[in-house]
DNA sequence: TCTGGGGTCCTAGGACCC
DNA sequence: TCTGGGGTCCTAGGACCC
């Protein structure tokens, strides 16, 4: 048996939990350069903010109905996400990690006295005493009937938090209600197809030819079909696999016009990309960087260009020359830039990094150097040592006008708690 | 009348997830 | 004026190998 454990209105309830003043009131957090709304808590979503709707739409809502408003603080959601999935772990040797709100846990073999709802329920509910975050869990006899089975936990009110999905009546019921593009793997592009062949819930589909499955949906809806069916297709995947490709890229905060601005933002990517890429182990052999200019549609400017290093390379020092050499040759002048990205590909284990006889590179020099830098910052927080490059005077960050503090990662940021004065 | 049977690698495009 | 930022997998088709 699978549990999935979500996290509810995740970003909105890191939001609250140093906060308690925005319990019961309107909470949205916002993406980059607060553009628009990604997460929602249950009072916002009841005011009809969508997810990804932009900001800029709802910003008389905002005042009228004193919505809180959150730039997005990744720092802090990734520390609380590493708190939750260490309580998480101590329920169950299989964790995996699926994304910064949800976990998968095997219930194989664990010795659950009181069966596992009673078992779920003691999983969210020292989740909420160690950590304050609220969870919904499912469980099931696969992952994708497990994902059913918490959408329903957290949208249906009498299971207070937990659904089972373990008798055929149960699975039959939660089929016929589940709309078939809310099944996990069944997106926006097939759910109207299936609906258009008559395919409106998750137990019509069920109950479609394997062949036809096939045929349609290929072999992805076909694992879709059988997991739904309660057989096991997914397993849980304890080790995350290393990246095949990285990407770091952003908007800017306003539009840019010099290389030198452009390159700057460039080289932060570039050194965030691989510091990524070095954490995992791997070396890049190939980096494209990309920009585009303002606007949308057929008239914006869109340019990039890729690299390939004749050797796989882990150095920030060595990325970033080719990632310049590419951003000179799809630089226009007199461009207004509003976005720009780096993405590192064709990413092999840093031992499988086939040497050349014609290297020009002091390999061991520039890994070491990385070693260094990378202890430092992780030691001291943040980018303390840097190449020259990122450093200037950043006029392509993002804005983030409402951003909370790192209460848990920046001893600047603790939060003081006064004693009540007698 | 008759035309083999196996592979690999690469790319573009389409679908999905959070 | 303003609309995020990451990822994955699969398939088809072309080019190549023996």
């Amino acid at each position: 048996m699978y549990a999935l454990v979500d996290c509810n209105n995740f970003f909105a309830s890191c939001e609250r939990l140093f906060n308690p003043a925005l319990n019961g009131r309107p909470v949205v957090v916002l993406s980059g350069n607060d553009g628009c709304v990604i997460a929602r808590s249950n009072e916002a979503k009841a005011l009809g903010i969508g997810m990804g709707q932009p900001a800029f739409e709802l910003r008389d809502l905002f005042v009228r109905e004193q919505v809180a408003i959150f730039s997005s603080n990744h720092i802090l959601y990734g520390d609380i996400s590493r708190r939750v999935m260490s309580v998480l772990s101590q329920f169950s040797p299989e964790v995996e990690v699926y994304s910064i709100d949800e976990a998968f846990l095997s219930l194989d073999g664990i010795d659950m006295p009181y069966g596992a709802e009673a078992y779920a329920r003691t999983i969210a509910d020292t989740v909420m005493r160690c950590v304050g975050i609220p969870v919904s869990i499912g469980i099931a006899h696969t992952k994708t009937l497990a994902k059913i089975a918490s959408h329903r936990a957290k949208k249906i009110a009498r299971y207070k938090g937990v659904c089972h999905l373990v008798t055929p009546d149960q699975c039959a019921m939660a089929l016929i209600e589940c709309p078939i593009g809310d099944v996990w793997g069944i997106g926006r592009r097939l759910a109207p197809k299936l609906i258009e062949e008559g395919i409106s819930t998750a137990w019509d589909f069920t109950h479609m030819s394997r062949e036809r499955v096939r045929r349609l949906y290929t072999i992805e809806g076909e694992r879709t079909w059988r997991e739904l069916r309660g057989e096991v297709c997914y397993a849980v995947d304890e080790l995350p696999a290393a990246r095949q490709s990285i990407t770091v890229s952003r908007t800017f905060g306003q539009a840019v016009t010099t290389f030198d601005d452009v390159y700057e933002a460039v080289a932060n990517f570039t050194a965030t990309a691989a510091e990524r890429l070095r954490r995992q182990g791997s070396a890049a052999s190939s980096i494209m960087v990309f920009v585009k200019g303002r606007g949308c549609g057929p008239g914006r400017y869109v340019g990039a260009m890729q690299h390939t290093l004749p050797v796989a390379s882990d150095s920030t020092i060595e990325l970033l020359q080719y990632a310049r050499r590419a951003l000179v040759s799809v630089f226009r002048r007199g461009e207004a830039y509003k976005k720009a990205g780096v993405i590192l590909g064709h990413i092999i284990p840093r031992s499988n990094v086939q040497l050349s006889l014609f290297d020009t590179v002091d390999r061991d020099k520039h890994h070491r150097l990385m070693q260094v830098m990378d202890s430092v910052n992780k030691q001291v927080g943040g980018k303390v040592l840097r190449l020259g490059a990122e450093g200037g005077h950043h006029v392509w960050k993002a804005h983030s006008e409402h951003l909370s503090p790192c209460y848990t990662t920046s001893f600047r940021d603790i939060l003081v708690v006064k004693a009540k004065e007698e």
